[in-house]
DNA sequence: TCACCTCACTTCGCTAGTGAAGTGAGCATC
DNA sequence: GATGCTCACTTCACTAGCGAAGTGAGGTGA
């Protein structure tokens, strides 16, 4: 391997979690929550009664991680949680009136972050990022 | 903005995450230490007699964060830390033969990992994508 | 019918980051 | 030569994720 294709590796480690404390600031800053609790509103409006176990798969985390994020969206009141009608070990999540609130505060937010995105890395760019990001989140190892 | 732009921003938070836990799980399996912490290796490695706070600029993380990767490095063995010669409140940081060896273990799960990313991203889309994330890495809110 | 398995979720202990505040050496200024 | 500033690093309290193990309801098969 060359010593250029190990650096590109690491960079690619810091551009990640630069990402993610950036838009985490953001997120903050506008609706008081993380990236991770608002990703999850958005999943749960997109798909309205959805289980646990199939955020955490939405989400890309592991199910411990999904039990104590709805825990906190829940004691924040941006989630409802009640059994599930069919299956009783299973819960359905709802957002609430709050949750709607919340998503709606980070929109701008957002979109000033995508905004800045496709100054940085240009429409094309932005577009191409996103597409191979796309298939990045669906990788398993 | 458009509801596909919202789902684009919280893609790219869930694949900048998938990329951390996916190397992350891969490093630990090849050299028995974090992404983070061989990151650190790395750029020691690249510039002998780094400062802890010319090493979190490098990295991306706060001071913190790097006086206990660095203080996790040192007790493993991986690093050493000497007083500066003319800055007394500062450290230099080399790497030690053990860190070097850990560097080089993880040499081949790196290969791997590139190579999959690029049977993943194209070729074209790997160097894309690269110099994306150069950007974004050195982007600051 | 009763032992056994499955599986959604929880609990526990861990690692790795953050921001805010603290520490203390060296230097400038009065 | 005391006062106070700067700044590299540390400490502290916190959040967020992980893996492994535990819990308990529902189904399945001898």
């Amino acid at each position: 391997m060359s010593e250029p294709d190990q650096r590109l590796f690491f960079l690619l480690q810091r551009a990640a979690h630069q990402l993610r404390t950036v838009a985490d600031r953001r997120c903050a800053a506008a609706a008081g929550i993380t990236t991770a609790q608002l990703g999850a509103l958005f999943a749960v409006r997109e798909r309205p009664g959805l289980t646990q176990r199939e955020l955490a798969a939405t989400l890309g985390l592991r199910e411990p991680g999904v039990t104590a994020l709805v825990g906190r969206l829940v004691a924040a009141g941006l989630v409802s949680k009640a059994p599930h009608p069919r299956e009783h070990r299973a819960f359905v999540l709802e957002l609430t009136e709050d949750g709607a609130a919340a998503l709606g505060a980070a929109r701008p937010e957002i979109e000033r972050f995508n905004a800045e995105m496709r100054e940085l890395l240009g429409e094309d760019g932005f577009l191409r990022t996103a597409a191979a990001l796309d298939r990045l989140a669906r990788w398993q190892p």
